[in-house]
DNA sequence: TATATTTGCTTAATCGATTAAGCAAATATA
DNA sequence: TATATTTGCTTAATCGATTAAGCAAATATA
């Protein structure tokens, strides 16, 4: 059983006596093929229980109908809820989709970019590690003439379509409301400014700030990776200070969780004492003590837009990519940690 | 640039002025061709941006060097966890992974098992939706002659390689551990019987309360899905009962979150009042208020494990599968909602 | 020096599915 | 009835990489 060979176009021809050629055709339901052909052929394909090779048919017809994905990692919900999203859109369409983690690694990354050109597939929909810098490996995407389009972490200098959320704004409007309860020392735990989503985020910030009449305090914005253990470090160096925060804005989720737990743990009273902010409404922000006000990116219009951007794209003849901005407005849920 | 024929193994042949026979066998080294050509070829191959066409060699080769992993959700740590170790190990062998989530969804997942197979993997390791009751699907996987891996859940009438943790006796050590803190009316929040492992927790529940001479009441076993709203809604019914439980343990930590949210908004206080016990060791258990105790399961060597029994099925030349099950130790993690 | 072996390639077939071109029989049209 | 068109296929080439078989030149061995 397990053992027996695959059955193929010729295994079927050879039953009815008629060509591959014509089992092929009656498959894809060519109007030259009689309905008695059709008929035989799917009863004996049926009968030998047929597969089609999707290796012979992609490298002649040059096209694999496999779209890769790249993400950080694959346990945040919002990656898991963009990656939902566009296989609803992908699938509707007739591709489907390979998902690769970078684990934040740069090294990785390039390796599954390797990976998903020499699988073929007919694009690339990718949001980038943490790590990631040099970009010569997307330039390889993209000399590659398939589709590249960049989601949440993007870069401009490749001239490819982006679709995210508005980063600087959302920073104001985290500002905003933290001012309003009457903050005055607004702490910054934030991503590294050579990735153009947390450096705008910080921008938002320090204009938020400067707009709110608020001095600057450089002692107040920490660039990190934004892990849990992160959150817990840098938290741990703002209570040291002389001077504490009355508030501080955490540019993820989980290093906002890493703060909460010190506040926590040194009997600091969260949102009197110190009012927190997360971003990217996880889940767990509603769920622990206190929840956790946060903003919610709206991962499932991103994964729709981003695989929506590919199918426009793939059906031109002529690929020309060019920086083409999709920004959505995030929105602040405003949970206990801030209230 | 785009728009440029990717480069073939003829390209760099006509440049040489050799036959692509005789280029292939320079990029993989061949011993019968010369130093000279083959630095040449190497030359001429990064000249062009050579890219080797997977679809044409694995067509021609018989392997994709492809594996297809078939996950529920690839959103909680657990499963992402998995998937991380079985990259890493197939990743050295010179695999490459494929990763589809079910959604918990059984049409999901034949759909899934379609895709794979046509994509033409090498292999299959997968842990099955919740839904999943007919087996027809999986059973296509054998016919097809490829390895198949189950791990956490799997089914026994497969007959194929299973990896996951000790299910029956997980139940009994957290019984036998609300036990000694006191409690006499422990109810189970547990997963549906037609799945395996989760009908094996209710066994080991049910077994274990025997062996500590406590009455089997029905009312405190409930079967769900066990999403987060599931343990909202089981644990709300549970708190209606004339005779409340003072212990629950329920089969997923999700489902025990939602269960510890209904305890807190009912200012129930845990543990003293009622004992939880969650599963599967989530990181957001250990960061709620209470902290949740859980089992530990073992991912990274489920995941290793599972690449392993893959790797080992694929170097045999005839391929015979059979029920060989490897069944790891779980671990109760003990924290405050158990104390 | 004559034969055997090795070296370094080439030739041609192959993996399956697809498709342009073409052909004979059946049918339609003038 | 003669020609045109349609129907229902077949033939042969193709997508790129790989490999068995083979051949000529170079080198080794007797």
């Amino acid at each position: 059983m397990a053992n027996k060979k695959r059955t193929t176009l010729k295994d079927i021809a050879n039953e009815l006596n008629i060509s591959p050629a014509a089992v092929s055709k009656a498959m894809h339901d060519d109007s030259r093929i009689s309905d008695k052909t059709k008929k035989e052929v799917e009863r004996v394909a049926k009968e030998l229980n047929y597969q089609p090779n999707h290796l012979a048919s992609a490298l002649r017809k040059g096209k694999s109908h496999l779209v890769g994905v790249i993400v950080p990692r694959t346990n945040s919900n919002f990656f898991s809820s963009v990656i939902e999203q566009m296989e609803a859109v992908l699938d509707k369409a007739g591709y489907n989709i390979i998902i690769t983690q970078s684990n934040e690694s740069f090294k990785k990354e390039c390796k599954n970019i390797d990976t998903l050109l020499y699988t073929q597939v007919d694009g690339i929909i990718a949001s980038m590690a943490n790590e990631t810098v040099d970009l010569s490996h997307y330039e390889k995407i993209k000399s590659n003439g398939i589709p590249l389009i960049l989601f949440d972490r993007g870069e401009n200098d490749l001239n490819v379509d982006y679709v995210g959320i508005n980063d600087y704004d959302s920073s104001q409007i985290i500002v905003a409301h933290l001012v309003e309860k009457g903050c005055k020392r607004i702490a910054h735990i934030g991503g590294y400014r050579r990735t153009r989503i947390f450096n705008n985020r910080i921008k938002g910030y320090v204009d938020a700030l400067e707009k709110h009449n608020l001095p600057i305090d450089d002692s107040l914005i920490i660039e990190s990776s934004l892990t849990l253990e992160d959150g817990r470090n840098e938290m741990l160096k703002l209570l040291k200070l002389k001077d504490r925060p009355d508030a501080v804005y955490v540019a993820s989720d989980y290093a906002a969780l890493g703060a909460l737990q010190i506040l926590n743990e040194e009997n600091i009273n969260v949102p009197n004492d110190i009012r927190l902010v997360g971003f990217g409404n996880e889940p767990f922000t509603s769920l622990v003590n206190p929840s956790i006000t946060s903003v919610a990116q709206h991962s499932k219009d991103i994964g729709r837009l981003a695989a929506e951007r590919f199918l426009n794209l793939v059906s031109q003849d002529d690929l020309k990519q060019s920086l083409n901005k999709i920004i959505l407005d995030a929105e602040l849920i405003i949970r206990d940690s801030s209230k």
